[in-house]
DNA sequence: TCTGGGGTCCTAGGACCC
DNA sequence: TCTGGGGTCCTAGGACCC
């Protein structure tokens, strides 16, 4: 927008045109799947459960289609409570009408089928937009500045439901009717149906100027919504919302902004920045300028992950036995994924939560990166001890400070790693052996000498795909 | 809310260095 | 010795997101 130059940040950015950003969200994603491969489902109450298996009362919803939302269904509620709003439906010749009109089908999570899904849908929006940023399985930005505009789109074809007259817009000038049709909503309109025409999924779109503002008009007409912001008018459009609307506002922010009589989106807007920074440091800065519609973030692919991490939760237990085994089996589950991705790692660490929910974090970082299962073991045990005596209800195992370029190079035989790049470089970035690291390697144990010498030969075979693990649908 | 799993980014304090 | 200040790295925790 025009109007207000931020302080201390790239002033050369004048009369750029403003962006047009979508961001593509798919509708109760996984429960879309499911109907997919399962038509019957259409319309029916469907709760989609993660550490869920047919017949279970355990693990928790990833997934409510609206009409089990209807009954009260929400993300992240426990199966056992979602039962009891929605009771399982039996067999389907065994059901009777009374017995239709009050309970629902549940499915079990099967990601790598969901996947195979939102691969048909990235096509459709790699195809769309020069930019994409997925941000999760069934969400993403793009970045359409340069496939259409905001400018008012003519009277001319009513009948684009095509497609093909959008792809083909009439000559760009304000001909048309001065109503609020643009071009961007068009295409906007022509990125959706394709969607649902190529992946068969429905999807909702929000059309704006920045990434925040799409975020939200994304979200504000779903299912299957098409809510267009221009330029000029984000703000207003903000306005009415509840500050919890805005990305980036949790309960936790929700209720200090309330301490501050702040409520809507639009309080936001008008308060004094400064006060809102006092409170909430830079993030209060931050989400005034977004409540005001400036959002200068620029849409970018994701980058490669920083970190892996695999948790699992059990019943409360103090049992060291039980509590050394979890995080053996994660440690070597995470250590497996790094390889298959081919990327090292510096830190690895532990999460313990004990009950109620009391997270505690510890981390270790290594001499110089790694590809290591063992170790990914001992470290992890080794800082398990200090919880031994502790019940434990959720334990995790993490790496991090993950680097990739040295598998790269651990291909590229007598690569001299020289100067560059590195940062800081103390110890460089050597192969990930125990000769280089070995002698400090026993001191991040809990003593042991390490004798073994099997070969790390991180693989960058398996790196492909975007496999954000991440995923999940709890809008 | 009796809290599932996989992530990101930010902050704050301490260690260490120059 | 007192006196900074600036910078980086590390760990732990917190908030948030899907």
């Amino acid at each position: 927008m025009d109007g207000g130059t931020l302080p201390g940040t790239d002033t050369e950015r004048v009369d750029e045109p403003d962006r047009v950003v979508f961001h593509v969200d798919m509708d109760c994603f996984y429960a879309s799947c499911e109907r997919l491969r399962e038509p019957e489902l259409r319309g029916e109450p469907l709760v989609v459960g993660m550490g869920y298996e047919p017949g279970d009362t355990v693990g928790a919803v990833a997934t409510a289609s609206y009409e089990a939302r209807e009954f009260g269904v929400e993300s992240a509620m426990p199966i056992s409570e979602a039962l009891e709003r929605l009771p399982r439906r039996g067999t389907a010749d065994a059901t009777t009408e009374e017995e239709r009109s009050e309970t629902g089908y549940y499915r079990p999570v099967d990601l790598d089928f969901y996947k195979e899904v939102a691969s048909d849908v990235k096509d459709v929006l790699h195809d769309c937009a020069d930019v994409v940023r997925e941000v999760s399985i069934d969400e993403a930005y793009l970045d359409v500045t340069d496939r259409t505009a905001w400018d008012a789109a003519g009277a001319g074809s009513e009948a684009d439901a095509t497609g093909a007259a959008i792809a083909d817009p009439p000559p760009s000038t304000a001909a048309g009717p001065a109503s609020d049709r643009t071009l961007a909503e068009g295409y906007g309109r022509h990125v959706k149906e394709r969607i649902e025409r190529e992946a068969s999924v429905p999807a909702s779109v929000g059309v704006a100027p920045n990434m925040s503002a799409a975020k939200v008009a994304s979200g504000a007409d779903k299912p299957d919504g098409l809510v267009v912001v221009p330029p000029g008018t984000v703000a207003s459009f903000l306005a009415p919302l509840p500050t919890a609307a805005l990305h980036g506002v949790g309960p936790v922010t929700e209720r200090a902004l309330a301490d501050l009589g702040i409520e809507t989106a639009g309080d936001v807007a008008a308060a004094d920045p400064e006060t809102l920074a006092a409170e909430l440091g830079d993030r209060g800065r931050e989400l005034s300028r977004r409540a005001r519609g400036e959002d200068e973030r620029e849409v970018t692919p994701r980058g490669l992950p920083k970190s892996l991490s695999r948790e699992s939760s059990l019943p409360a237990t103090a049992d060291a036995d039980e509590k050394r085994e979890t995080v053996a089996a994660l440690a070597a589950d995470v250590a497996r994924r790094a390889r298959e991705r081919g990327c090292l790692y510096r830190t690895i660490g532990i999460k313990a939560v004990e009950p109620p929910f009391d997270v505690n974090t510890r981390a270790r970082s290594l001499p110089g990166p790694v590809d290591d299962p063992d170790l990914v073991e001992s470290v992890a045990l080794d800082l398990l001890d200090e919880f031994d005596d502790d019940r434990v209800r959720k334990l995790g195992v993490r790496v991090s400070k993950l680097d990739f370029a040295e598998s790269d190079q651990a291909t590229l035989a007598g690569f001299e790693a020289g100067e560059d790049g590195d940062r800081g470089g103390t110890q460089g970035k050597q192969p990930a052996s125990r000769n280089d690291v070995g002698a400090q390697i026993t001191d991040w144990i809990g003593g042991e000498p390490r004798t073994d010498d099997d070969e790390p030969a991180p693989d960058p075979a398996e790196q492909d795909d975007e496999g954000q693990a991440s995923l999940g649908d709890w809008s």
